[in-house]
DNA sequence: GTCTATAGATTGATAGAC
DNA sequence: GTCTATCAATCTATAGAC
């Protein structure tokens, strides 16, 4: 959008998509009703990305990009003081750094209210194209950090560690969705949620406080 | 299918509804196939059932009868004996009798397989007229477990319970996702589950000790 | 109960004027 | 870059013969 305060058509159409492949998914969203929300042409979805596809990775893309530079930096600074400190890092420690800026970045990144959701339910995705586009750009730095998470947990072999931070990723997935549904709140529950929404803070303290005594077990 | 060794299309048409639907999702699974791979006509499916959304109902009650039964038992023995010996039912015991059914159902009961599958994706499901279908089966055993677990955990306040039971929640239904598909598996590792598969009696007992410490943190 | 045939609606994509 | 118009494919669902 370059100096205007008003969005193009490229970006309006991202962000409308965001948040229609958040909430309703991937099939379930047409392009028409895309580019309608969006104020532009049904042609435009093709005119700037190529495809209904194309415009998913570019949707992915335009966040995950700088998400994955903060993650990356987090948990290589992890990794770089534990070593300046001649210790192993701690799991703790390294969860945080990758699970902390993957639920907040809806409130880093202005904008990305939505993203959270989406993420969220990238992996539970039933079509495969659509599930290995995401895959594709989240990989290495999962790698990276079930790598950390092994010289963190030397006793441990690798199916172990792997299946623990696979139970980890399976929380904080369905967190994030659940940020945007409510669907599973038990009846006569929670409802302050519902007037003072979830705090987030709480949330994370908590999930991380989970998910990090399932892996020091 | 009564005395006879042959399936008829009603029952046909359910197996292979429930294997599509859990590999492919509901939205991408057509009725054309549907009908085709049970060997039976398209019209099949609106006589037997009356629509597609009625199909994938049957799908989810046809097992979920069955293994509520069995996990709603469970969790009451466990209640049940706990009152008997006049003491406050543990997270362990409670986790265990709700989680430990509900993966290895697929073994309990011969022919679903793809139940699993199918379940771990459900909650996941963006169409809220589908994702509903299923809560709507699982919600009473859900308050059931919630329950207990508030009683086995006196000293936590219900928020906490709540969410500490949706991390396990995403956890399991992570890994009953991941038993269907293996993108997510790092390059190089886990090579043996693809020969030998994955030992389900190690993945469960790796589960349920990664959400009770979580649990009863 | 099973079949053919088709209605009726929606979809992603594109050609071509402006 | 944006628009109209439309194509070609797909889908669920149903009517009616057998």
């Amino acid at each position: 959008m370059g100096l205007s305060n008003v969005k193009d058509t490229r970006e309006r159409i991202l962000d409308v998509a965001e948040r229609l492949f958040a909430f309703h998914g991937f099939h379930y969203t047409s392009l028409r009703r895309i580019t309608t929300e969006a104020g532009a042409n049904l042609a435009a979805v093709n005119y700037h990305f190529g495809s209904k596809e194309a415009l998913l990775e570019e949707v992915f893309k335009r966040r995950l990009i700088p998400l994955n530079t903060i993650r990356r930096e987090k948990l290589e600074a992890v990794r770089d003081r534990a070593a300046k400190e001649e210790r192993l890092p701690r799991p703790d420690e390294l969860l945080r750094a990758f699970i902390e800026p993957t639920i907040r970045f809806c409130c880093l990144e202005p904008g990305s209210e939505h993203f959270s959701t989406l993420v969220g339910r990238a992996l539970a995705e039933p079509d495969s194209t659509v599930r290995n586009i995401f895959i594709q750009h989240i990989m290495p730095l999962f790698s990276l950090l079930f790598e950390l998470l092994q010289s963190a947990l030397p006793d441990l072999d690798r199916n172990t560690v792997f299946w623990r931070l696979q139970f980890a990723m399976g929380s904080t997935t369905h967190v994030m969705r659940m940020l945007g549904k409510r669907e599973l709140l038990p009846p006569g529950l929670v409802r302050e949620m519902e007037s003072g929404g979830v705090d987030l803070d709480i949330l994370v303290e908590n999930l991380l406080g989970f998910v990090t005594a399932g892996m020091e077990l």
